[in-house]
DNA sequence: CGTGTTTGACCAGCGC
DNA sequence: GCGCTGGTCAAACACG
């Protein structure tokens, strides 16, 4: 967003007050806590989000982490493992290395954690844009699993999304990779803010 | 026309 | 080797 002659009535840069994080819709997104027990989903423990929470510079660098005290983190944002029906999915792939030996390591090296919403709509808006690759019927569940790449060029992230059979309320999101761009929702949002800082600085 | 989805085919890993 | 399963490819298609 750039000023221009049709933007006169408007105040450039816009005053703080205007501006406004991406609504958290509590069905749509969920925040965990890595130091609670990993068989525990906590799909509806929203907090809100506010700007002092949120790590800036971590956040834009497409790595960084979200939260209060770094205690909450936002899913994506999160390189390690997390939940899964029966334990942590680190702990399944330490327990595939020892019983398979080392050709586990080789196999999946990129970080890899699912969590789980409940939530009517199958795609939710993480603020990345994501294009479906494949969907495919898997065994024991009534409802078939869902690939998505993320379409920044240079990003290989990839998703699944899957309803569980044992609850069709809830949609089982597993992200593999980390973006290496920032989201471009967020940019989209910040960037006016990040303007004016830029130009408070010059004074 | 560009972008995203659908869907059958294909491939690799694994167990028997 | 064969069949099963999960993951990916790519052509065809839909849509704004």
């Amino acid at each position: 967003m750039e000023p221009s002659a049709s933007m006169d009535s408007q105040l450039w840069p816009p005053p703080l007050a205007s501006l406004q994080l991406p609504p958290l819709n509590v069905d749509q997104y969920g925040l965990f806590n890595p130091s609670l027990p990993s068989n525990s989903v906590q799909p509806n423990l929203i907090q809100p989000l506010l700007l002092q929470d949120i790590d800036l510079v971590g956040l834009l660098s497409g790595q960084g982490g979200v939260g209060r005290d770094n205690k909450w983190v936002a899913p994506l944002m999160q390189s390690a493992s997390l939940v899964s029906e029966n334990g942590s999915e680190e702990d399944k792939v330490n327990k595939e290395i020892k019983r398979k030996g080392s050709k586990m390591i080789k196999k999946r090296t990129r970080p890899r954690f699912e969590f789980q919403t409940r939530s009517a709509d199958d795609i939710l808006d993480d603020g990345y844009r994501w294009r479906k690759y494949g969907q495919k019927a898997v065994k024991n569940c009534s409802y078939p699993r869902s690939y998505y790449r993320c379409t920044h060029h240079t990003c290989n992230v990839k998703k699944q999304i899957q309803r569980l059979s044992k609850d069709i309320g809830i949609v089982v999101t597993t992200y593999e990779g980390i973006h290496n761009h920032p989201c471009e929702k967020l940019m989209e949002t910040l960037t006016p803010f990040l303007k004016q800082m830029q130009f408070l600085a010059r004074f």
